[in-house]
DNA sequence: TTTTATCCAACAACGTGTCGTATAATGTCG
DNA sequence: CGACATTATACGACACGTTGTTGGATAAAA
């Protein structure tokens, strides 16, 4: 095997081994010799590859986030174009979006969950946040408090709302979760609550 | 001293020397060493009133909670029904609230924060859900799941919201706000970016 | 064969949590 | 009221586990 291939399997495998302990454990409880030994590998080749236990956990997020990004700033908004000129938020158009969820939805469900990391909360609603302002026409909003107010209000209920259903998602559809969203944000949640 | 009181006194200084340490340190960067350095009392005794770092943090949160609670689920409902018939969302109605986070502001800001603790967040949110819920005419759909989503979805918008504002009141009218929030629970969130 | 890079075993340092013990506060009886 | 017994609070010392590092062995690349 070659150095390089061998280096990216060793990360790999760390990070992986990370991973499922971070399923049920929190990060403060997950050693670095606990990670070698689900990787397999020495606790000092550990050291050749991240700082602790923490950079590993930083190094999946910046994955998953480089993930995100372009799944929200270019395969959603080139579907919400093709959906010109009225937005249509229905299952095509929105496809980039349950497409990302299927594939990484326990991702996110721990990292924003209750043992997760409020640094890739942070993170991922900047990320969002980014991609609602990019919808704004005039930029100059995006400077604006009102703009950040709305935007910061949105990626928190989006967020949420995912965390909510998530853990449920076989007993109730995507499509179902899709349409109380869409209903959530285009005609807001009192009357969402009058038709429950 | 009596025994009570110095009980109280230890308990109230290791609470103390860690929230001053959590203001720049992540929690898993804070030893009992040095909460017991700052808090003046031998480690050891640290353990007779928590078991780790993580418990005083807890303990902390808990005692903000009771605080939040009665703000939320006593002070602003009867604020709100002295606003009666309409719901009146001014600075007076909403008193209990910009006193709750005049008082302990720097607490949400920080557990809230990147550095903060989920965990929090989480109990926050179920006492802000508990509120919507008891605003509910039936009691049955507080089991229902799209209620769940619904409530998840307010609750974590209305947080995040809050916590983008907040840092701006001074230039930014408590009511200028309640109007935009009004907006975004009755007409959704699209309809207001539009009208940005 | 030389060079480069990955992998590993062992070491010192540190933080943790738990002992047994000393000291101070409270209760009880002469 | 004062001395003794009881309770509970604070402390020093210990054994243990984890951490991060260093120098050397092994295998791939030049």
């Amino acid at each position: 095997m070659k150095h390089q291939e061998m280096r990216e399997a060793t990360s790999r495998a760390i990070m992986d081994a990370f991973w499922s302990l971070y399923r049920d454990l929190p990060v403060e409880k997950i050693t670095v010799k606990a990670i070698c030994e689900k990787a397999g590998c020495n606790r000092s080749t550990f050291y050749e590859y991240y700082t602790d236990s923490y950079s590993v956990l930083e190094a999946i997020e910046e994955e998953l986030l480089d993930y995100v990004r372009r799944k929200l700033t270019e395969e959603l908004p080139a579907s919400l174009a093709r959906s010109f000129p009225e937005i249509r938020l229905d299952a095509e158009t929105l496809a980039p979006l349950s497409d990302m969820y299927s594939k990484k939805g326990e991702y996110f469900s721990i990292l924003t969950g209750v043992k997760g990391d409020p640094y890739f909360q942070y993170k991922y609603k900047q990320t969002v946040k980014e991609l609602l302002t990019q919808m704004l026409d005039d930029p100059a909003k995006k400077f604006d408090l009102s703009a950040s107010i709305v935007a910061e209000f949105t990626a928190s209920a989006l967020i949420g709302a995912f965390n909510c259903w998530y853990p449920h998602r076989d007993e109730y559809p995507v499509e179902k979760y899709s349409m109380l969203l869409v209903s959530l944000l285009t005609n807001g949640v009192l009357p969402a609550i009058q038709k429950l």
